[in-house]
DNA sequence: TGGGGATTT
């Protein structure tokens, strides 16, 4: 669909007076600095440059300014992109700051939910999904005349989806100016990627201001000790090792929240157990744990510095998202959860794997930013060497049917032939497409459906767009807004590990026994009614956390909520005013999650998973799910994750009835022993319908005339009419019928005096005998009636048999 | 019996 220019264009300087620019310059300390004269001729001279910069080189705050002091983002922007919203924002906080002009003026930006820029701004700081949304509405990205792309080498989708984007891009675009940042390793594959001509783009690498690390390995076994040393000894140890080097705050990298909680409990053991407090607890020091799920009070000890030594027991979150202040020490575990895809079993994994070279790397980073740092490595060196160098991107590890919805919907051609930086797999194409047609948003073609179109233009995963369009189809918009919402963020429910019991408690007044899915309605009632009535942020704030709810995620699902009903308004689609029933709320939901079935084979004993799902896949229910226990013969999940083993999150019982329904046009059906039924006086046979495999009914009778109406006839004059199961009602109507039959008898009484029983009535004489008189297209009882009634007014004995015809 | 971290028309 094409808008007028005027409405889809984003703001440009056609209609505003450029800021005054104000004096630009470049803190001396910073090694960008002294490097921008040379990074300012290649920008002139080249349309795409690499810059490298380590942490500390200024490379963020200081390119922009460079390509501000170039003339450029005076009749276009100077876009910026950042992976994370809080970068983004700031970022351009920072840069304002030092261009000394208020926020939003001359720098600006611009994340989901907020828009921090005015016309006339001259850099404009944004997420790298921004603008990738922006590309929707104004293809060439006529609005900018630069484009920063920061972190590059964190290689998320929407990275590498902008990469390729914008080398499809430049040949359009002459004018434009690309500036690709990126940790030092990275920059050839991405200088080869934006190269022309069989000419790589030129890098530029800016040295950072970091302190040498030094890294020692200190494997959990050594080859010699075959003892049962475990990771948590290890730890405990690598922690006294750090303590005895001298003071300073230790990070420790583990994978997960269970291990830090391990590893807590560990460190707290080794500092009060019998063997004496070990040089690691000197007074006061505290064990920090800092994951994403942390409530913001508890992440925001870790950015207080305390007078004594700290241990941060963190995720892969201190590896990018947040910087923990004052490491000096850094013990890397090797190891992290990693999020892929598995498309044989289209499910997810989270599981601990060893980190890449580059990962384990930025980890050893984070001790050097103070002071001279040490890493210790909870494997040896060897190990390093034989890891793979880089982490897989994100694009090589996620089911593509986002990526693939999003550039139809662009128009950008074949999906094989894009530009990516590392193309994924055929096979993984495919297996995007094949989500595609679950979700009737591709035809056989691969074309986009208008399911499909209306799909690309909801912000939100495709499985769960689909869902609330079918919600629009159920009256069902209200409920499925709300649960839609919740399934796109974070689970708004805090469950501290101190107090899990008391969570779970307060929870359970949300819970429905039939579906998880209803509780993020309940949930939303209870929140927006507090809303509603508050009498303060401060005791809004304290009543969600005494229901143990984050007030963070709360408010971020309001805001997706909130958009999410915009666009619906937008589209003109309704919400439902009465509440709409279980079976619409569910057959809306279950339009996105058809993979996502399953059907209980087993009583939970869990050591067997007693659902088995699409494909063959067999799941647990997860034990978080109010029906863990007790749920249904067949149910939905909101999603499939392989962690310990794999898990259904999120259930709701369903009928298979509505399967059949809403899968329709992926049921498959198959027919299989037909016979005649002399009472209804047709042939039947017997279905047996598969969903993915799944078995919905495996023996349902059904009139088989439809499927083979040939083999009905067949069927129909062998066993109604030559070997009599005629129904009774009809055989009395007809003389001809109780004629043969009484021949039949005759002669099969004559052949058995004559003591030959092994010759009877030859059926196959009978059969042919019928089969020439009727028509075609009777195939049952009745058609024969009609059919009969007819033809014997022009000829009454046509069906009679004669004696000489059977012998 | 229990999930690393981000992002969006």
């Amino acid at each position: 669909m094409q808008a007028p220019p005027a409405i889809t264009r984003p703001a440009t300087r056609a209609t505003a007076i450029s800021a005054p620019l104000p004096p630009i310059a470049f803190p001396e300390e910073l090694p960008v600095s002294a490097r921008r004269d040379e990074i300012a001729r290649a920008i002139e001279a080249n349309p795409v440059v690499i810059v490298c910069g380590e942490t500390g080189s200024g490379k963020t705050t200081q390119l922009p300014k460079i390509c501000l002091a170039l003339g450029r983002g005076r009749d276009k922007l100077i876009g910026h992109t950042q992976p994370r919203r809080i970068a983004a924002s700031s970022v351009a906080r920072r840069i304002a700051q030092e261009l000394n002009t208020p926020l939003g003026e001359v720098v600006g930006y611009k994340v989901r939910f907020t828009d921090h820029t005015r016309p006339g701004a001259a850099i404009k700081l944004m997420t790298d999904g921004i603008l990738l949304a922006e590309t929707q509405s104004d293809p060439l990205l006529a609005a900018y005349d630069t484009i920063i792309v920061d972190e590059a080498h964190e290689r998320s989708l929407n990275i590498d989806f902008l990469l390729g984007y914008l080398k499809q891009l430049l040949p359009r675009r002459p004018d434009l100016k690309v500036i690709i940042t990126s940790a030092t390793i990275d920059a050839e594959r991405f200088a080869a990627h934006f190269g022309t001509a069989g000419k790589p783009a030129p890098v530029i690498n800016v040295s950072g201001r970091l302190y040498p690390v030094e890294i020692r390995y200190r494997p959990v076994k050594d080859e010699d000790d075959a003892d049962d040393r475990t990771l948590m000894d290890a730890i405990v140890d690598a922690v006294d090792e750090c303590a005895l080097a001298g003071p300073g705050d230790v990070l420790v990298f583990l994978p997960g929240e269970r291990e830090i909680r391990e590893a807590a409990e560990a460190l707290r053991k080794h500092r009060f157990g019998a063997a004496g407090p070990s040089p690691a607890a000197g007074p006061g020091t505290e064990i920090l744990p800092l994951y994403a799920r942390l409530s913001a009070e508890e992440q925001e000890r870790v950015f207080k510095p305390a007078g004594a030594r700290r241990i941060v027991l963190a995720t892969n979150v201190a590896e990018t998202s947040l910087t923990v202040p004052g490491i000096r020490y850094v013990v890397d575990t090797g190891l992290a959860r990693v999020k892929r895809y598995s498309y044989r079993n289209k499910v997810e994994q989270l599981q601990v794997e060893p980190i890449s070279q580059a990962a384990a790397n930025q980890r050893a980073g984070r001790c050097g930013r103070v002071a001279a740092g040490v890493c210790i490595r909870l494997y040896d060196e060897a190990d390093f060497a034989k890891r793979p160098k880089f982490t897989d991107p994100e694009i090589l590890r996620s089911s593509l049917a986002a990526v693939i919805l999003r550039m139809k919907s662009l128009g950008l051609g074949d999906v094989r032939a894009f530009p990516f930086v590392e193309p994924p797999p055929a096979r993984a194409i495919a297996d995007g497409y094949d989500l595609l047609a679950e979700l009737n948003a591709v035809d056989e073609d691969n074309e986009l459906t208008p399911i499909g179109r209306e799909l690309a233009r909801l912000p939100v995963d495709p499985r769960i767009g689909r869902m609330l369009l079918a919600a629009r189809d159920h009256h069902a918009l209200t409920e499925v807004l709300i649960i839609a919402a919740a399934l796109s963020v974070q689970d708004p429910r805090e469950r501290p590990l101190e107090a899990q019991a008391a969570a779970d408690q307060a929870h359970r007044k949300f819970a429905d026994e039939k579906s998880d899915f209803l509780s993020f309605v309940k949930l939303w009632n209870f929140v927006a009614e507090r809303f509603e009535h508050k009498k303060s942020n401060r005791k809004l704030t304290d009543e969600l956390k005494s229901n143990f709810l984050s007030p963070r995620r709360v408010r971020e699902w309001r805001e997706v909520h909130s958009q999410l009903a915009a666009i619906a308004g937008e589209m003109g689609w309704r919400g439902n005013s009465t509440p709409a029933t279980f079976e619409q709320v569910h057959l809306s939901l279950l339009a996105g999650l058809l993979g996502n079935v399953g059907f209980k084979t087993l009583d939970a004993d869990y050591r067997e998973p007693p659902y088995v799902g699409a494909r063959g896949i067999k799941f647990f229910p997860h034990p978080g799910s109010a029906l863990a226990k007790k749920a249904g013969k067949w149910i939905v999940a909101a999603e499939l994750v392989e962690t310990t083993r794999l898990f259904a999150r999120c259930l709701a019982r369903i009928e298979p009835e509505w399967l059949e329904q809403v899968g329709a046009h992926l049921v498959k059906r198959h027919y299989f022993e037909p016979h005649w039924e002399k009472r209804a006086g047709h042939v039947a046979a017997f279905e047996r319908a598969t969903l993915h495999g799944l078995v919905l009914h495996a023996r349902r009778p059904v009139a088989y005339s439809r499927f083979d109406p040939k083999l009905c006839r067949e069927i129909f004059i062998r066993e109604a009419l030559v070997r009599g199961e005629l129904p009774d009602e009809i055989a009395r109507r007809a003389p001809f019928f109780a004629h043969n039959r009484k021949l039949a008898a005759e002669i099969e009484a004559l052949e058995h005096k004559s003591r030959r029983p092994d010759v009877l009535v030859d059926e196959d004489l009978v059969h042919a005998f019928y089969d020439a008189l009727i028509p075609p297209q009777v195939c049952d009882a009745r058609g024969f009636e009609a059919w009969r009634r007819e033809a014997e007014k022009a000829t009454p004995r046509l069906l009679f048999l004669e004696r000489e015809q059977l012998m």
